[in-house]
RNA sequence: GCCCCCAUCGUCUAGCGGCCCAGGACACCGCCCUUUCAAGGCGGCAGCACGGGUUCGAAUCCCGUUGGGGGUACCA
């Protein structure tokens, strides 16, 4: 098994997780699972000024809700744990060493300013010109003194290698970068606190990762990683060879630039609490950069697996567009079973405040009984629970719009049609309600079914948007009903 | 500035030389159904960025232009 597949998620935790985060995650997850590979999860938090244990817990929780199952990482462990870098230092201090007692990486006493003056002395363009690369032993020992007596201590820089760097990515082919534009980097900070591009490529390789998915910002820095490894398996650290690489176009927002996570629209939070459900986001974003075949766009995750080939994601960046997700999520609760939905929307009501935990049966009941009838005519869980809580209040709130609109003085006359028709009904189900209502409204008032149902619904349901008006009254039932209609009489009047 | 990537309807995409005077989905606009909102049905609008090649033949291959994006940190 020494060609497995193993692939890695590595988000930094900080701030909150984005949707272009989770297509990443996505893909990676997919590849494992479509070659039965191992999927790994690993914290990059080695920036301690901006990480956070809240964000960390954030990352596991949306993983977790949207069934992104790990093989290894946080909380589930595995062959080279632990898994959160900042608990790896001790590591990466023992690469560096190593790196730098082999001559594959040098000190630097060079300051931002000393580099930009140098570049602009020369006419170059800016970056750092490898100054201290060949220095010899001892203009080497006079930096170093210098550097003390001010005060200052190295940077540790990677050696690049003299050559030009190609590789054949994943999605995108053969990419190469020059080697003069490829400068020695900083791997460990003067502080002595490793960087990014040295704990990515030096966990990979101790990880045994094969593949590297992740977001086309990372392209340029692929020359950089590819040396590391190149260095790292000199020096016997991991296998010595060096993954592949494939990078994922970007997810834009509005003006099409990357989605940041200072962007709102692009935190998965918000998502979660407009209620989408976990399987139309994710099958949403499985659409940004790859197509299952077919002109199919509904498939689960499972499906995905199935089929999901990294040669045929796009190279071109897509849009987040809120429109399509809702519709792919709209389609998602239409699919799911109505007791998985049902179970959904209860919880959903629990979230919301609107069923307590302590709310009797009989009220579980009647949202289950509901369910169905909103399943077909919502978008977002959020939406179902608006519609079905009439059902869970002893007192209908009423919507103010609704109320302004249609319970006016001249509905007067129908609602209380309405309750003598309802207060006759014998048979107390749907059928013998909208005909008795049928009977009473249009037939006897003379009004258009539209007008004629109109005021009952609002007073009913208190919105204007409710699930069917009949099948809602047979839920409430007559005493609630007949209440309500009183009430929304008075509410009438002014 | 320099480096890299990208380019099919408004958006996401199918298309990997002839099946395409370009197919699907979302959005939008009509109509039907209808107790609201939906769902469903039918129809419509709308695209290969531009210019050169290669070829009997190009959305598909090559070059250039333009446009967009990403990177250029002792962040990740």
């Amino acid at each position: 098994m020494a060609d497995a597949v193993r692939v890695r998620f590595c988000p930094s935790p900080t701030g909150n997780p984005h949707v272009g985060l989770v297509r990443t995650a996505l893909f990676n997850w997919a590849f494992a699972r479509h070659h039965n590979g191992t999927f790994v999860f690993r914290i990059e938090d080695t920036d301690s000024a901006r990480d956070s244990d809240e964000s960390y817990a954030d990352l596991l929780d949306a993983l977790r809700w949207l069934h992104l199952d790990w093989d290894e990482g946080p909380e589930v462990g595995g062959p080279h744990a632990p898994y959160r870098q900042s608990e790896r230092s001790a590591i990466y201090d023992d690469v560096a060493r190593r790196l730098h007692e082999a001559g594959l990486a040098y000190e630097c006493y060079c300051s931002a300013e000393e580099t930009e003056s140098r570049a602009k002395a020369a006419g170059r363009p800016p970056g750092y010109d490898n100054h201290c690369r060949s220095l010899t032993d001892d203009e080497r020992a006079a930096r170093r003194a210098d550097g003390r007596a001010d005060g200052r201590e190295p940077v540790l820089r990677l050696r690049m290698p003299d050559r030009d760097i190609t590789f054949v990515d994943l999605v995108r082919g053969e990419v190469t970068f020059a080697a003069e534009h490829v400068p020695d980097f900083v791997i460990v900070r003067a502080n002595g606190r490793p960087l990014y591009p040295l704990v990515n490529p030096v966990d990979d390789a101790l990880m045994g990762i094969t593949h590297v998915l992740r977001g086309e910002d990372l392209l340029s820095s692929t020359p950089r990683q590819i040396a590391l490894h190149e260095a790292l398996g000199r020096i016997g650290v991991g296998t010595g060879v060096t993954p592949e690489f494939g990078h994922l176009p970007m997810v834009t927002g509005e003006g099409n630039k990357k989605l940041s996570k200072r962007d709102p629209t692009s935190t998965l939070n918000l998502y979660r609490e407009r209620g989408f459900l976990p399987e139309g986001l994710v099958n949403y974003l499985a659409l940004l950069g790859w197509s299952f075949g077919g002109d199919r766009e509904l498939f689960s995750m499972a499906e995905m697996a199935e089929v999901f080939d990294i040669g045929s994601v796009n190279s071109s960046a897509a849009r987040f567009d809120v429109k399509k997700c809702e519709a792919i999520n709209a389609d998602w609760i239409r699919r799911i079973t109505p007791d998985d939905f049902a179970d959904r929307l209860l919880a959903r009501l629990a979230d919301d405040g609107l069923l307590a935990a302590s709310a009797p049966d009989e009220q579980r009941a009647l949202v289950r009984a509901a369910a169905p009838l909103v399943q077909e005519r919502v978008t977002l869980l959020s939406e179902a629970a608006e519609m079905v809580a009439f059902l869970v209040t002893d007192e209908v709130a009423l919507d103010p719009a609704a109320t302004a609109k249609t319970l006016v003085p001249a509905s007067l006359p129908t609602l209380e049609a309405a309750a003598a028709a309802l207060g006759g009904v014998d048979r107390w189900e749907t059928a013998a309600i909208e005909e008795s209502l049928r009977a009473a409204l249009v037939d006897g008032l003379g009004l258009k079914p539209r007008n004629a149902f109109g005021p009952v619904r609002v007073a009913v349901t208190g919105r204007n948007v409710s699930p069917p008006l009949f099948e809602s009254i047979e839920l409430l039932g007559r005493a609630r009903t007949l209440a309500r209609l009183a009430a929304a009489a008075g509410a009438a009047l002014g």
